[in-house]
DNA sequence: CGCCTGCCTGGCACGTTGTGCCAGGCAGGC
DNA sequence: GCCTGCCTGGCACAACGTGCCAGGCAGGCG
């Protein structure tokens, strides 16, 4: 489902390809430090040496240690992102978010394992929040960028003219929903996708009732103009 | 307005008065010094010297430097939640919620100049944020703490057997609204108490957007138990 | 082919952050 | 008066995070 992703990688150029390996690299290892030793129990340079790199490439790629996880908490919100703008002109906002949500929170297609991995290291990583205050603080500054990033994509979708606020408050509650969801998930042993107790069950649950009262008209469908 | 605040005040304790004095002076020292040199250009030890206390007693009060803004985020929050904990029984939860919202963030009574002072230098606060990540993170996470806290109030007042994930819900939802009232109010040149463009009236409007779909059921009224 | 430019990387030094530990001072209770 | 807590300051130290410079590896040009 959804747009192909080729559409949205025009260059990786070689180089960026090597910058992204290291990037995950260096996450997916301190995932696994994290969530074996604490947040705490963990140096920097554990992490730099476990992913082969110096300590000052690490920070090159990171500010902190604890970002080095942001990758993986990141995982799928390009993608969500891409597919809520290129959401059908027929439907609503609310509806285009509640279709865009489950896409992203359903580990299905070609990179259904994939998905599956990242729902699970997700949910590590939220198990070992408590009692680590800088864990939770890259928990929240990522849901705070993505509420940033919403709201232009919001703005794409609604009718021009329609209140800032408006798009603030439908951008904050489709955030609030994933976060909640995630967290409600990663306290079960629900599996990933579980299509009653899963992440996309909850999170589009969750939205529905934050999204009840906002009100974002769609844009009306351009006469004649394709898509893109 | 609100119950009377000496009822939560049993003990000040003389040593405790003290300590609260000395938090209160770091935080005030520490957000005018982040005011004027921006969060990175001052150093722990700058906000030690100028609250007059030692670097070493200053990472006894905060665990971060930006965490020393932190108790004048959090202002009202504790009045917050007994005003929301006493609401009227014939309230129901999305009343008391915005009825404790517009209390908390309508700075009159006898306090009236402190709480406005509190709304400023909030506001000058959440002007430094763009650009200094750390000081993004004490924000986000003083609402997180305030959510977490808000769980157990709305459970007291919600009617027994409410499903959590609705009182996880409601609570996420109130504190989006004050936050991204408080976010809309501090890009503005509004007066605090302001009935028009001030947080109070951004707060009520963004929390009836946010909670028109949350089902929160009023727990029944205790035949003959009075108050307390 | 050799060179030159750009970029990523590693190593080093350094100021800052944050904590463990111990000693000194100041309150309240026997 | 003494003893017990508790808060405070000073010191040492590991870890954090950054500026700076040198080395290696790609691609463009004569």
């Amino acid at each position: 489902m959804s747009s192909h992703p080729e559409e949205t990688v025009p260059r990786p150029s070689l180089t960026e390809r090597r910058k992204a390996e290291t990037e995950r690299e260096i996450a997916r290892h301190a995932a696994e430090l994290f969530s074996e030793h604490g947040a705490a129990g963990v140096t920097a340079e554990d992490i730099a040496r476990a992913a082969g790199v110096s300590l000052r490439t690490f920070y090159r790629y990171f500010r902190t240690k604890e970002e080095a996880v942001a990758p993986l908490l990141t995982g799928g919100v390009r993608q969500w992102l891409a597919d809520l703008a290129a959401a059908p002109a027929e439907l609503s906002v609310t509806q285009a978010l509640e279709h865009a949500v489950r896409a992203a929170l359903t580990p299905d297609g070609p990179y259904a394992d994939i998905r599956t991995e990242a729902l699970e290291s997700t949910r590590g990583l939220l198990r070992a929040v408590p009692g680590e205050p800088a864990l939770h603080s890259v928990w929240l500054r990522v849901h705070a960028e993505t509420e940033e990033a919403l709201v232009p994509v919001l703005t794409g979708l609604a009718r021009e003219g329609t209140d800032p606020l408006e798009l603030r408050l439908a951008a904050a509650a489709a955030n609030a929903a994933m976060r909640i969801a995630m967290e409600a998930w990663a306290a079960t042993e629900a599996e990933p996708d579980d299509p009653e107790r899963g992440p996309a069950a909850l999170a589009v649950r969750c939205l529905r009732e934050l999204t009840a009262g906002v009100r974002t008209p769609r844009a009306q469908p351009l006469p004649g103009a394709g898509g893109l």
